[in-house]
DNA sequence: GTCTATACGCCGATAGAC
DNA sequence: GTCTATCGGCGTATAGAC
């Protein structure tokens, strides 16, 4: 209940970021512990293994994530608003994205080659969006196909940032979210949605 | 001309399963060298970098996909027909991407996160994609934003093979498949096509 | 062209002083 | 809780015999 964070926070903190721009297996203890500005001595302190402190940075992630959706939920008027809270990220995080591809998707990605244990955890992150998801397009009346509309838009978000990343474009992010709006507003205005 | 295989053949090939497999960073020399069985220290008679082996499975993976596009604009009988062999892919490498994710995808992720100057021959390989698949659009007479859809169809099946890698569910790639093809329809029996 | 042997640095992890 | 010092292993890369 301290506003001051500890050391263990700080490191939990800098390691989310650095996994997240330079990757797992790409950072170091050596990269934390730079970022915090501690020994690496003093890191095992608070972490006995690297896998540790990953599992430290997803815990934190998925409690990150469910109190947006959380916020979303409360903020959204209705269902296709809070949907599109959920598209909006891709523009809220534009620059990030084209630089380091989407948090979820490339930590998933990464633990998946390295057949790390952790991918099932990781894996829950993709899991909190789905199921938010899925519950908005319920709310939407579209309870037979909730999971696939759910699945549907996760995808797109997740190819659109894997090519922002790849071809470092501005305007493609913009231009892709324009027709995930478009395609939300199919399955609200009317009971008739066309065929994605 | 000779059909026996270099040992450099060899490493390229057994370098470009591995890194698809199990990443770049996270295959070694040795991890290769066992793979060709042969000796460390040969490796470099070869390659004199990791940069090098990178480089020359990069060229290879150019040469295979411009086959694949050249075969495919052979076997299409129209530009929708090319498109949806685009789309089988998918379905052709199932397994594969569900276990591995996309290769294309995947190599240029990880080659972002790490600076990697060979970052941007990657995404060559994703030009090459987007390039034809814009051509096949403007033979359907959408020319005018032929390489907005090429990126559109492009960041779909990125999507859809990041989730199935994820998820590991088998009919969710088939399902999307579908959509994609409902899509690509719209695009092609008729001169009004849906908001995507 | 292929091998063995080896250099050298970085990384994850430990021991122990303060 | 934080530090310095250090270990053992792996990874890239080199030297040199065959």
């Amino acid at each position: 209940m301290s506003n001051t964070k500890s050391t263990r926070d700080h490191i939990i903190e800098a390691a989310d970021h650095l996994f997240y721009q330079q990757g797992y297996e790409h950072t170091s203890f050596a990269d934390i512990a730079d970022a915090v500005k501690i020994s690496r001595g003093n890191f095992y302190y608070h972490f006995k293994t690297k896998d540790d402190i990953l599992n430290a940075v997803i815990n934190l992630r998925v409690a990150n994530t469910q109190n947006m959706l959380d916020q979303w939920e409360i903020e959204g008027q209705s269902p296709e608003e809070r949907i599109r809270h959920f598209i909006q990220i891709l523009i809220k995080n534009q620059s990030k994205i084209m630089r380091y591809g989407c948090p979820v998707g490339t930590l998933s990605t990464e633990l998946a080659k390295m057949s790390h244990s952790a991918q099932t955890d990781a894996t829950r992150l993709f899991t909190l969006f789905r199921t938010w998801l899925a519950q908005q397009f319920t709310s939407l009346g579209h309870s037979a196909d909730a999971d696939d509309l759910a699945m549907h838009l996760l995808a797109r978000s997740q190819g659109v940032a894997t090519l922002a990343n790849a071809f470092r474009d501005e305007n493609y992010i913009e231009q892709e979210v324009t027709l995930m709006n478009e395609w939300l507003k199919s399955y609200t205005v009317n009971a008739a949605p066309h065929t994605q």
